[in-house]
Parts: C-alpha cells; sequence; structure tokens
DNA sequence: GATGAATGAGGATTCATTCAT
DNA sequence: AATGAATGAATCCTCATTCAT
C-alpha cells in the first residue's frame, strides 16, 4: 500500500481534488451497487469523468480498491486518535463506552461502503493488510484502557476479552444505521447495555 | 429464490449426486479460492465434470450460489430444529446457552464457505432473501425461548434483545474456529460469557 | 516456444483444422493488412469466428504470433530436411544452385507474410529465438555443402561466405515474386547468377 | 508524404532545434524499445518535452514517423549526393565499389533505427512512399553508373542487375555491424567481394 | 509557445451461456 | 444425459489526440 497503488501523487489542488471525486464515486458505487457492479467503468461514470481519468491517478482496478480502504484506514485511525487521546480518565465505565461509542456509530452511518469492503469474501483476497491493520491498532488502545482500569488482569484473558469486544461492536454497528444514514438510538442503546454487561465484571465500574 | 434456482429437481439417485458434487465443488471453491475466482468453469473442473452439466441442473451462476445459500439454510435450518425441538425446559439460562452455541460453533468449524457467501458486500445484491430468511427463523425461534423465560417483556425490547444476541453470536462464532477447523475451546468459553451477562439481567438466571 | 504456447494442444480432427483456419486468416492479415491492423479481432473476423474461439487455442496474442512464427519454421525446415536430404552430389554447382534456389523462391511465393514476420522491427522484441533457430540450421546445412566441396577451406572464411550467401538470397527472395504470387523467373535468374557469380572463385564450379 | 507531415515548418532557430530533439528521441525509441514501445508519450517523455510539445510540429503519430522516415531520406540522400558528385571516373570497379560501400557502411553503423524503419512488415502499411523514393533515387545513380560504363547493354537486363545489386547491398550492409556500431571489417571485404563478382563479369573490370 | 490533465475509441482478454455431437 | 467447443457481451486498460491553463 502506497507504493504503487497511486500512479502520480496528485500535488496540485485540482488532482486531490480529482482523486477525492473518484473515491466518492467508487464509494458510492460499491454502496448502492454493490461489488458486481463495482467496475472501473461505472465508477467513471458515476464520478462524470472519463475512464481515462481514472487511470491517470490509479495503475489498475485493484489499486483503487486499495485506495479507499486505505482512505478508510486513514479517517477511522483519525477517529480513535481524536477518541485515545482525548479519552478522559477516571469516568465510570458506562460513561466511556458512551464516549467510544457514539462517535463509532457516526463513522459507521457516514461511511457505508465501509463494512462492505472489509467484508470476509474480499479479505483472502487483498484486503488482510489494511483490516488487519486497523484491527490491531485499535485492539492494541482498547488493551490500553483495559490496563489502565485493571493492571492486575492476566494479559491472555484480556486479550481474549479485548477480541470479543472489539468484534462484537464492529459487528453489530451496522444494525445502528439504516439505508439511509439515519440512527436507531434504541439499537445503539441496547449495544452499549451488551457492553457493558459483559465488560463490567471484569472492569468494574468505576 | 426457490422458483428457478433449479432447473429440475433431479429425482434420480444419480442426479441428486451430482447436484451434491457441484456444490461441494462450489463450496471449496469459495471457501479456497474466493468470490473472484468463482467462476462457473471453475466449478466445474474442481468437480471434475463438464461445464454443461452444471447448466443441466442450474439455469445460470446467480441459481448456483444461492443453491449453495439454500443449502447453508437447509442444513442450518436443520440444526436449529433439532436444537429447538429438543430443547431442554426449566434450564438455567447458562445450561440453555451451552446447549445452544456448542452446536452452531461446530456448524461453523464444519462449513468455511458459510461465512463467506453472507458477507455484506454481496447481501444487496443477491443474498438478502436467503439470508434474511434463515435469521428471520433463528430469530422467530429465539424469540419464543424469550417468550418462555419471560412472557411478561414488551415485544419491541424483546425483538432488539434477540436482534443483538443473533447478530453478535453470528460475528463471533468464526473467532471460535482457526483457519483448519480447529475450535478454540478459550473464545467459545467467553462468547457464552457476553451472552449470559447481557441476557441474564433480561431472562433471569433460572 | 511450445510449453505453453498453445493453450491446448487440439487432438481431434476438428480441432486441428480450427488451429490451421486461425493461422491461415492470422498469415492473411499480416500480409495484406500489416502488422498495425493485426489485432485479434481482425484475425477473427477474417476467420469468420468468434473472439473467444482463439483463445480457446492461444493464451494471448504474442502467443498467435508465436505459434505463426513455429510454423514457418516448421515449414521451412521440413522444405529444407527434403531438400538437403536429396542433394545430389557431384554435380556441378550452378546445378545445386538451381536445386536448392527454385524450391525457395516457391515458398516464399506461397508464404507471403513469412518475410513480414521475420523483420528486424519485431525481432529485438520477440522473434529473436525462431529466426535464429531457422537461421542457424540453414546456415549449418550450407556449411555441410560448402566442406563437402571444398574439405581445404578455413572454417572462419567458409563462415563469413556461407553467412553472406545465406543473407543475400534470404533479402533477395521477395524480390522475385510479384504482389500476387507469381514467379519473376528473369529475377530469380539473375540471383542465381549473383550466387554463382561469388561462390564459384571459391567452391569451383565441378 | 509532405504536404501535411510538418504541421508548421519550424522558422525560429529554437523550432528547428525542438523538430531535431524530437526525432532524436523517436529514433533511440525505435531502435532502443522497439515497435511496439514506440508511443507519442514514450517520445515525448525520452526527448524530455510535454506531449502537447509533439503535437506542436507533428499533427498526428504517423506523420512523425514520417519525418523520421523523411530524415533518413534526406541524411541518405545527402551521402549519396557527396557520394555520386564526386564520383572519380575512369576507376577500376573494385575501387569504385570500395568508393561507394564504404561510407554506406559508415552511415549503417551511425543510424541504427534507420533498418528497422524500413523493414517490409510496415512498409505496406505507410512506409512504401520514402522507401521506394530513396531506392528510386539510389536505382537511378546506380543505373547511371552502369550506363557509363556499359552504355550498349540492354536497359531492361541492366535494370534488373541494378536492382539485385541495390538490395543484396542493402540487406547485407546490416552485416558489417555489430550491435554497438562497430565495423567488421571482413564481412565489409566479403559484401564487396560479392559485388564485384556479380559485377564483372557484366561491366568490366576497367 | 509549452504544458500535461482529460478524453474516449479501440484493443486484449474473460467468462457466462448455448448447442451440436 | 453428458460433453466441451463456440459464442460474444462485457471488462480492464492503453494511448493518440485535444484544449484549457
Amino acid at each position: 500500500m502506497g507504493e504503487d497503488s497511486v500512479r502520480r501523487l496528485p500535488q496540485g489542488e485540482r488532482g486531490r481534488r480529482r482523486v477525492a471525486l473518484i473515491l466518492e464515486a467508487a464509494e458510492q458505487e460499491l454502496a448502492e451497487s454493490g461489488y458486481e457492479q463495482f467496475t472501473t467503468n461505472a465508477v467513471a461514470a458515476r464520478a462524470g469523468i472519463s475512464i481515462g481519468s481514472i487511470y491517470q491517478f490509479f495503475p489498475n482496478k485493484e489499486a483503487l480498491v486499495q485506495a479507499l480502504a486505505a482512505r478508510y484506514h486513514e479517517t477511522i485511525r483519525k477517529l480513535y486518535d481524536d477518541l485515545f487521546s482525548g479519552l478522559p480518565k477516571g469516568q465510570p465505565l458506562a460513561r466511556t463506552v458512551d464516549y467510544l461509542i457514539d462517535p463509532l456509530v457516526g463513522y459507521n452511518a457516514r461511511n457505508r461502503a465501509f463494512q462492505a469492503l472489509f467484508c470476509p469474501i474480499l479479505v483472502p483476497l487483498r484486503m488482510s493488510g489494511a483490516v488487519a491493520q486497523v484491527r490491531s491498532e485499535v485492539i492494541s488502545r482498547v488493551h490500553g484502557i483495559f490496563a489502565d482500569r485493571r493492571p492486575d488482569l492476566p494479559p491472555e484473558s484480556r486479550s481474549i476479552c479485548v477480541l470479543i469486544s472489539v468484534h462484537a461492536v464492529e459487528a453489530l454497528l451496522p444494525l445502528a444505521t439504516d439505508g439511509e444514514g439515519e440512527v436507531k438510538q434504541d439499537v445503539v442503546r441496547e449495544i452499549k447495555r451488551l457492553l457493558l454487561a459483559y465488560l463490567e465484571p471484569i472492569l468494574g465500574n468505576a
């Protein structure tokens, strides 16, 4: 990712906007029409540009998909950065769960192709790098939270607990959004309840 | 799904074996080579039969994928049938969770393409029917369990609770299996703990 | 050449005829329309078959061109085999020149794309193998003739002499054929005169 | 050729230098990367200018190739001009052959794309004009030499003789140069021997 | 004049599907 | 019923050419 995923690093403002336009179109295409309809021509048509312009910036279709994944990688990393760096200490667990879950729900509502792109059927083929990296980063940070709250917990049991928490949340978040990006607050509440019920016995409530 | 997913219900033993052979090959192809390599020719080659024979039984590729989904549908429905019909009443919740989760873990370990097929990137295209049906059946049965234990619960809150439970388990089961079909018992234990912690406050422990 | 230049060795009579049909069309396309118009679609259209059928037998365009070269390789090798194996000994040089040149003129008249395919602009790219091999075989056989006639000649001067003879004939043969495959006998006579004039001082006339 | 092969005859020194730069790059591209890689963008990149600048001077790719051919045309015409205008009369034939062949060998060694450009595979398409013209000029001048030496020869037999001579030399010259532009003197000697042996019986030795 | 991003027709190749054997 | 050669629409990608800056 990065060495030849972009043919020409767009240096002008124009180029940067063009790449963004293409990725935007790619994302919509993926979210609305699905992976079968995801052709370079469809992306170009949706972006309102010619097919050649896509190949000005991406050497091939694969690179376009990679770039999309990388962009998600970047934006979600940024979200996590902001979230974990501003994490309020000494709060009740319920407060911390609110603090983390709500923005993630928002991210999922805003980025509808995110889940689609990282689906397991594609992972073994090409996505593993990006997905694995995002996850391992999240996991290590959640690890940090757990370690803060319960430094005495043996690392192995902490690891499984983190794994389960992260995957459960990841899988349930799409349920909290309907097709049009609206958030279902009752589902969000229930996801938080699940997480709290699971974690309180381990991390306590303080 | 169903009206034209199979061209001719094969009545002879020979035909039934042939369909099974094709579906077996399709499943392996999907699990091992991924969705990009999943071509009708590849399936035929793996099955050791001619491409024409696939079209003897399936009108098109779509129908083949549908049939694969339907087969999962059928086998998991059978599992659920056995499971729910033999469900021991009046047991502690933890016992019931054991009773349900363990066979499901086993099913996931045995059917590696199952998760792949029902991945979100394909759902909007073709899978919704089969997936939705399987899920709705499971959900209604779990609903039944919940209703048995807490007939007083308002249906709406019960619905969300069931939804979350089913999706969480569905998403976490793959974590309990490594690449080769071996079951990680510590992960299984943790999944059960998650489910119990979430459900006990609602359904009680009896 | 040979390991993957043909996708499927056609075993049936039908397949063998089809490959021949394709190569025939490719040859005509090359001879009449030139290398720029030589597209797989043009070849298919000329052969009156679908584009897919070409790819049934040749994995790609390159392989088709290679196969064409290989076919020339084969036919001309066969011609040389027949020619050199039946070479009458103890004849006057002029008779030997007649014996060799006339069939070669005929071959050039019949195979109009032969020269085109082995043109220098393509050679560095892909043809070198086939061309070089055909030439080296011819050269070594002509070497043999020279050695028979003048065993006392130092090998190095013989080598240059053979080289010049072979290349000159190769280059001049196309002049003896007009566009429609008719042979210009006066040009043939002059080519023989050139060759004889050059070789007599070295090989003698016996 | 000529009417639209150059968009605008560059009148400034700057423009003339630019055209030369482009042709230089085109020649190198042809000689080093071959005809398949010969794209207008590749030529622009090698010349270190923008693709637009090529189209400032050449209306299309065809014209660029034509101009390259024309440049060879021009330089070789100049060589022939110098050569034939200074042709020493009344010399032995061997001297005349030396006088003509040596400079031609030099020209071939210096212009490596020359042969490539005039290869038969391209001729039917576009080259015929330039090639034919160069050849016909050479041929008419050689005709002149023959006429000087043997005014009594019937024109038709003279024509064939000239044709054969010119083509043979043209085809053999590349053999006298190795890949790096070095001249193989023994091959040059042999080419001259061939030519002399062929011509002496007709033109005499005086 | 120079630039190079943008265009899109065209070419190589794949693969779902048909049908003669 | 089984086969697999044949088909051709659809896809990815290239590259000659234009034109706004």
